[in-house]
DNA sequence: CTAGACATCAAACAATTGTTTGGTTTATAG
DNA sequence: CTATAAACCAAACAATTGTTTGATGTCTAG
């Protein structure tokens, strides 16, 4: 079920991405008709109505400047080049590219709770046994009161340390523990540890062998 | 050399900083002066110059709801405490929030070489030896003739076969070997095996432990 | 005490912008 | 041929929004 997408709305979507970054503002859809040759402002407020009827693009309300692509909307728009076809159901599967940069951002940097997130680079290699080393980047959601189980960076000692560290608690206290599991975990009460956030994403290069 | 901000400037700077990001719009005047709790839609208009003229923040021409913190906006509100300052140089360093996003993006999907980039998710778990899971992202950068031990996606089998390894020559031969290496590798002539491209990141939420 | 800077307010203005209305053109199904 | 729907246009409307204007109270330096 291949829907066929009329030319100018394909071109206004592509439009749409590669304006609706966080970088800029999203056009208006009077920039939208100047930028895509339509003379009329309502064509294309036309056009964008099919498109959120169709599932393409969401907008805030109706308010100036919200559009945003929905996941249908990338799809239709990223042609799936290379190695979309070829590694379909084999093992990988292609996620576009060029305009996918805002995507992946999104993807990564906004969350649906509404949370906050954040990147943290890793310095050193404290962590190394929890498999995250020098220069990796993490991507943390900001969360007082993570689930247990989730690998949460914490303040200890009075904001004087910080640690990553897979959260569990037990009778009052939090137990931190080593992401591999194999070092003596670290026992406090609540009161002495604040946690800042959720890990939710784990950045690097791929592993050299160990 | 600490100015001391004012404190409805510094409210207000927050304020943005909260709304600010990939989520929803920033908010316009009247909406600050309602949550900071001033009459005055110009008492806001009069504060946001203010903050302007002193660097915190930066304002696409005088466009509605386009306010952005520059670095010295994030780091007055930040008290920089919680993460940036106590960070430095003990694990972790942050890495800014909202506009990074774009940065992001930039340093995720751009390379210095010129050559494309594109993102590969992984299906399945038949990589899962090489510390790469079902959902996982790949940052992909083209290449098709990476340096020995590169881990590259490799096509094998006319194009049927797709796979993620570690790329050695061997006179003549191309051996591909899984990242943990404890398995046969694959040796194949040069001419059966098409290279893609080299990963040069790994995304995936945090690790289980093993 | 007084002048001046600062913070605040109310009201009005003008630009931007999504939307509505009513119409025209063009291709196609019946 | 004709009726219909899709695509488009021009013009006007109303809401939102940054800005301007003019004024008031408050604090502080001189």
């Amino acid at each position: 079920m291949v829907e066929q997408l009329h030319p100018k709305r394909l071109e206004i979507l592509k439009l749409l991405a590669r304006r609706t970054g966080t970088a800029g503002r999203a056009p208006s859809i009077r920039e939208v008709a100047e930028a895509v040759d339509l003379r009329s402002s309502q064509t294309v407020h036309y056009h964008l109505n099919k498109l959120e009827v169709a599932g393409y693009l969401e907008r805030l309300n109706d308010k100036p400047r919200t559009p945003r692509l929905t996941a249908k909307g990338w799809e239709a728009i990223s042609g799936f080049p290379l190695l979309g076809r070829i590694a379909a159901g084999r093992g990988l599967e292609a996620v576009a590219v060029g305009d996918e940069a805002y995507s992946l951002a999104a993807e990564l940097l906004s969350s649906r709770s509404g949370r906050g997130r954040y990147l943290l680079r890793v310095v050193g290699q404290s962590m190394i046994g929890a498999h995250i080393d020098d220069g990796d980047l993490l991507v943390v959601e900001e969360d007082e009161d993570p689930p247990d189980g989730a690998v949460v960076v914490a303040l200890l000692r009075n904001g004087e340390e910080v640690t990553v560290k897979r959260l569990y608690r037990e009778y009052g206290l939090l137990r931190l523990r080593l992401e591999n599991g194999d070092h003596e975990d670290l026992v406090a009460p609540a009161e002495d540890v604040v946690i800042q956030g959720r890990v939710v994403y784990v950045i690097h290069p791929p592993r050299r062998r160990r």
